[in-house]
RNA sequence: GCCCCGGUAGCUCAGUGGAUAGAGCGGCCGCCUCCUAAGCGGCAGGUCGUCGGUUCGACUCCGGCCCGGGGCGCCA
């Protein structure tokens, strides 16, 4: 509807007197939904826009626009107010074609084509796999899910993807606690590393491992940690001690490693695809760090390098090899190679970030924690010293999460093992109030998750307002069928005419604003706009239930009433199908 | 020190240059012989952190300052 308006405005522009725009490239119509019904229903700012470049009366330009306007039937009026808006004032069957496109849509009402024809790859959660999900990764997967379709309710052609950080320390870490779990399997006492990771989860991994293998990896507790040394409760470094146990477990266990290792990987990636699955949230690949080869192999790794050495870009001091970062707006030069011949953390993110590339996809979404933002400066530098166009990369940053029980913070930590988990929350809260709490705060907003809100049922609790409606919808259809008075697409279609109401009118207003919606939220990557639309179409619906019988005898007005509820509930199913939560038909 | 995010009603937050700054909660006052009261209506509540600048117009853009959170490794 909003496309009409500014479809008709910039064909006015076009029509206007050449000379008159000064020669200056049309510019975008600025057409926007009126704040006040007083000021109609879509107010256009070009002429005020315009004026000063032009140096014209803002009133008088919009004088000669609202002239160029071409007729439109479901245009009832324009005027000119203020300091020079255009007003346009809908006819009601206006209302009614949008309403029968929601009727004729469906599913795929709402629906846009900013992306049509690119392709976007959106990474979110991408969770080491050393533990599982925690409240904090909830929100991440909640956050990107619901931008992921949003983008591709706009068009874009979306592949979510999942990195999986199954190489590196963090994992030899995890692979090293294993097997001293292991170990007191096996009838070892043993003191467990400050570094290590200490969460229960880590038990019934090593009590698998052992069921399977026996006692094929037990080795004595002094061979393990003879002449190690000190750890940080001696008043060592916990770093040096945790990397001499991994490379002394490394030297004892030969290629049993690699089995502790993978009993850790496979059990603790599993949980989380199954964690993240139970959650609605799912991904077109689990991308493997490995998948990256080591900088030798002609991986991407190697590729990438090899991209920046024949640009001129790399340079080698005190036996590392180092990007020019500063070069391309870093703050200063990275590693990639470290001077052990190691490749840095940094080498994987570009390399990834160049398969991305080399995949094909015009858009790079990858979903970040706040923390992680020096990151942004550093990829973008080397994605254009490769000679891909870094602007290419998008890095929404979502801010963190803090849980609330009543007024009471809930304390959290991820190597002390108080941490919620992700599964914890879901089973208290529930999928539906998780996933719309989640995305209910702009990502960069620290969030405060209060568990008692989240299970409340009642107006606090945004989830159950905007469910309710939905289930109330979907209670008239049922009551008038019972009634014998079913409702009667045909014959409501046929009567939108007979809604003249308050109530109706706002109604109409709100559901035809979802195309908007869906293309502002997605262009920005804010699902959280698609939460504030779904209460603001609910509670015009919970008023208009309130104001007016929708079951009257009256047949024709009954099913124009039924057909302009039925299409509030299209939308607000399909909204709640953006974020991620069900649209149940009676609660 | 540098970088990122935030500062809007008592609380939690919307508001990506437009007209008189909004919502939910909390407070107060009302509404169920009638389609689910998990609902609706009304009232009260604001120097939009602060100082300056840009503009026809600034909560929005720019600069300074103050406050809160986070980040600045050949860690991940």
């Amino acid at each position: 509807m909003k496309n009409l308006i500014e479809k008709l405005v910039s064909d006015a522009l076009a029509a206007l007197p050449p000379g008159t725009l000064g020669g200056a490239p049309p510019p975008a119509p600025a057409v926007e939904r009126s704040r006040d019904t007083a000021h109609g229903d879509f107010a256009c700012s070009i002429a005020m826009r315009l004026a000063r470049s032009l140096r014209a009366n803002p009133r008088a330009l919009a004088q000669q626009i609202v002239a160029a306007l071409p007729k439109n039937d479901l245009i009832e009026k324009t005027e000119i107010a203020g300091p020079g808006f255009i007003n346009f004032f809908m006819a009601p069957a206006a209302w009614q074609a949008e309403l029968l496109r929601v009727h004729a849509a469906g599913r795929t009402y709402g629906r846009g084509v900013s992306g049509a024809g690119r392709r976007a790859i959106v990474e979110f959660v991408s969770a080491n796999p050393t533990g599982p999900l925690h409240v904090g990764h909830g929100r991440h997967a909640a956050y990107g899910a619901s931008v992921a379709n949003l983008l591709e309710a706009d068009g874009w052609s979306v592949h979510r993807e999942y990195y999986v950080n199954d190489a590196g320390r963090q994992m030899d870490i995890l692979a090293a606690s294993v097997w001293l779990r292991y170990l007191e399997l096996c009838g070892e006492t043993i003191r467990f590393p400050a570094n290590g990771y200490r969460g229960e989860y880590i038990r019934p991994i090593a009590a698998a491992l052992h069921g399977r293998q026996g006692d094929a990896f037990h080795k004595p507790a002094n061979a393990v940690f003879a002449g190690l040394p000190p750890d940080e409760p001696d008043g060592g470094d916990k770093d040096q001690y945790i990397d001499a146990l991994i490379a002394r477990a490394r030297e004892l266990l030969a290629a049993g490693f690699r089995t502790v290792f993978d009993a850790g990987l496979t059990k603790i990636l599993a949980d989380i695809q199954n964690d993240l699955a139970e959650f609605g949230v799912r991904f077109d690949r689990w991308y493997s760090e490995q998948d990256l080869g080591d900088g030798r192999d002609g991986g991407p790794i190697d590729r990438a390098l090899q991209r920046l050495r024949a640009h001129g870009h790399v340079f080698v001091q005190e036996g590392a090899v180092w990007f020019r970062a500063a070069a391309f707006g870093d703050e200063k030069d990275r590693v990639v190679i470290r001077a052990n011949g190691q490749k840095t953390y940094f080498a994987s993110d570009i390399a990834y970030h160049l398969d991305k590339r080399e995949r094909g996809f015009d858009l790079l979404v990858t979903i970040l924690g706040a923390d992680h933002h020096g990151y942004v400066a550093r990829v973008r530098a080397g994605l254009a010293a490769m000679g891909e166009p870094p602007e290419s990369l998008q890095v929404p940053m979502v801010q963190f999460v803090t849980l609330f029980k009543g007024g009471e913070k809930v304390a959290m930590g991820k190597r002390e093992a108080r941490f919620v988990t992700l599964r914890d929350l879901r089973n208290e809260v529930g999928n539906d109030a998780a996933r719309l709490i989640y995305v209910m705060r702009s990502n960069d907003q620290h969030l405060d998750f209060d568990l008692e809100l989240a299970k409340k049922q009642s107006n606090d609790n945004p989830v159950y307002y905007v469910q309710y409606a939905h289930a109330r919808i979907a209670s008239v259809l049922k009551q008038a069928a019972e009634r014998g008075l079913p409702f009667d697409r045909e014959s409501g279609l046929a009567s939108l005419a007979l809604l003249a109401d308050p109530q109706e009118r706002e109604m109409m207003r709100e559901i035809t604003r979802w195309p908007e919606i869906i293309q502002q939220a997605s262009e920005i990557r804010a699902p959280h706009m698609v939460v504030h639309y779904l209460r603001e179409l609910a509670a015009a619906f919970h008023a208009y239930y309130n104001a007016l019988p929708f079951i009257v005898d009256d047949g024709a007005l009954r099913n124009a009433r039924l057909a302009l509820i039925v299409a509030a509930r299209q939308v607000l199913g399909n909204a709640l199908d953006i974020l991620g939560v069900s649209a149940p038909e009676s609660m």
